[in-house]
DNA sequence: ATTTGTGAACAGTTTCACAGCG
DNA sequence: CGCTGTGAAACTGTTCACAAAT
């Protein structure tokens, strides 16, 4: 078949749709008991079609192909792992969350994160009182001192839970102090440049999609 | 042209990735001071395709059609808010809290839902305690009256925010009692039956995906 | 026999090109 | 002209049908 100089052969990234499956079925095998799971199992524990699992996990080149009675529990969730955070695990990605109102509050000091492979290593608002009063594991500075906070603690992504009205202009700084993704609780749809990232996770933009 | 008995004439529903960006579409309108706007200042500020938005509006038969300079920005508004919410504005759509934790106390007397459509109507958690100590603006119930509380109060919609390993249980009880969409903010893949839907929005799987 | 692997067929979504309106 | 409206074309993602493995 000649010279493999195929996109699909030599891509290494894959649909963002099997992104957000594997991320998910990540979580799910890490509370699995079971030692071996078949993709009919996965179907019925997750709804979706065996036929997508099975090319999911053709597209990232799984190995453990246990024929006959599905895969390895463990060597799928390691294959999952390593194609989705490479063999980077070791060093866990830095956090930062840019506003502490109600919703922003309630990620300090949050067991949430924990062994997700992420730490949140500084909190910020442009309420200084705020900054004063709260109490959490991770130190919180006003907004002002994001920039150098940020390139001094080496961190890379950020969750936004700001007002809405502020969302753009906040993002804009967080861009500039050097964040390269953003998950956005806020309901403003950010533009951010080329190589930036963002999640939207909006509770009301999510309820208005179940109506 | 015959008789239009085309799918897309007759459908008004419409893809789903279209009604995301419509509801961005609709926070961002309402927010906007300008009277007018066209599809590349929409682009300009969303980062969309200025064709992609001209399409949505085709689909959504938008009216509000002034050529030349643009759309009136309160008659786009509103033709959005009818295809989105339908004509039955007036009475909101009535939310539950499943899970008071840190991040379900968060949402307690929250104005993050004002002026959004939706109003939350009780709050539910399996720890008695917490249900006693926790203030909020709306009763908080043990789970074990979800039943008849949500049948009660006519709620349709919950929002789940219980540890990832209760998930499942959780919305299998809410479903039973007659939720009819529910928006996770656990890491979990919920299995539901046709007819309920569910929107994702786990801080931890939205941080894997902007890494 | 049972379950995965694979690429082709199919469905859904976005982009393009240009017609149409003011 | 400048900007929207429209359907066709290009692209992306999902499902299907069956080959391959044990």
């Amino acid at each position: 078949m000649a010279i493999q100089t195929d996109k699909a052969i030599l891509a290494n990234d894959f649909p963002e749709s099997t992104k957000k499956r594997l991320i998910e079925l990540e979580a799910l095998l890490a509370n699995s008991q079971d030692e071996r799971i078949t993709s009919a199992k996965i179907c019925q524990l997750t709804g979706w079609k065996d036929s997508l699992v099975r090319h999911d996990l053709w597209l990232i080149k799984n190995k453990s192909r246990g024929w006959k009675n599905g895969y390895s529990t463990s060597e799928l969730l390691q294959t999952i792992r390593s194609t989705l955070h490479g063999k980077t695990e070791d060093n866990e990605v830095r956090v930062c969350i840019a506003g502490l109102g109600r919703l922003g509050a309630a990620l300090l000091d949050e067991t949430l994160l924990d062994g997700s492979g992420f730490v949140i290593k500084a909190g910020f608002d442009s309420n200084v009182n705020r900054v004063e009063i709260l109490r959490s594991t991770f130190p919180l500075y006003p907004a002002g001192d994001m920039n150098w906070v940020i390139k001094q603690e080496h961190i890379t992504k950020a969750i936004l839970t700001v007002a809405d009205k502020d969302a753009q202009s906040m993002c804009d700084r967080l861009v500039k102090a050097g964040i390269t993704g953003i998950v956005n609780m806020t309901r403003a749809v950010l533009k951010v440049p080329d190589g930036v990232k963002v999640e939207n996770v909006s509770v009301v933009n999510a309820l208005k999609l179940i109506i």
